[in-house]
DNA sequence: GTGTTTGCAAAGTGTTTGCAATTTA
DNA sequence: TAAATTGCAAACACTTTGCAAACAC
């Protein structure tokens, strides 16, 4: 069994294609991790998923190194960044404009497509201002 | 009926029936907090913030009775938690609807009216979830 | 080879907690 | 007096950083 086949199209390819094309050099770590964040589903993690799911694929990568890379990808425009409590911070794989849904019981975070929310009205900003972006967030409350 | 009996009104007067009125002691931390916190002007606090508060005005409070107080008063009802990025948690003295602009660069929170935005559609919820509130927050960036 | 990245442990930040002393009702 | 509150320091959870070894180009 001499090689990983060089098809086109496949998972480590294309990761190793999408760090290359943000300048970033595609090391084992980062295509672990890249191979998993960007598998065609949108997902919200945290470093602690992104650990614990590097593990359960057997690519251990160190805490310290998932958060540089988590950061990393983010500077890069990989990931960005949502915040929904002060606890944790999480890197959505949907860089796109959209807002979330937060169920605070579950502590379950999804994502709204922009088009299922019309702000019809918004106030004149500061001057000396430029808007950067417009974060909504649904807080829902599940029934137990 | 009982009629407003005396037109002091003043701080301390009415902080003290404010935290009476919500079950809480009032301690000399809490009416030197309240007092400050609750003057007329809205206000988004961090503990930090409220710490220096306090030292300014020559009522030395420890950091841990900030934070407990704080976090007594959002339970209370007195105030409400905005979370705005991963470092800080705000306290905002605005506990009826509304919405948040926050300048990036500056850091500063400022309170948007829930008049001024208007959210002409929102998607539904997931079924087993009642929304407990929409939370709408304007990123700027101050040009330097 | 040379510069980049990794991983460990240590440090840092913001917040909470255990508990004796103090204060309130 | 009994119960609640304070303040210190220690504990805490999460994140970042310093640096030697490993790696990519």
């Amino acid at each position: 069994m001499e090689s990983q086949k060089k098809k086109s199209g496949n998972k480590y390819d294309s990761s190793s294609a999408l760090l290359q094309g943000v300048g970033l050099r595609p090391t084992k770590q980062r295509l672990a991790l890249a191979g998993w964040l960007f598998d065609g589903c949108d997902k919200h993690v945290t470093a602690e998923h992104a650990y614990a799911a590097a593990a359960k694929r057997r690519s251990s990568i160190s805490l310290a190194t998932i958060y540089n890379t988590l950061n990393i990808f983010t500077t890069a425009g990989l990931l960005r960044q949502v915040v929904i409590d002060g606890g944790h911070i999480y890197f959505d794989t949907n860089t796109s404009a959209h807002h979330h849904l937060f169920d605070e019981k579950k502590r379950l975070l999804t994502d709204i497509p922009a088009s299922a929310v019309r702000l019809a009205r918004l106030p004149k900003l500061p001057s000396g201002t430029t808007l950067s972006r417009v974060d909504v967030v649904l807080r829902v409350q599940s029934r137990s």
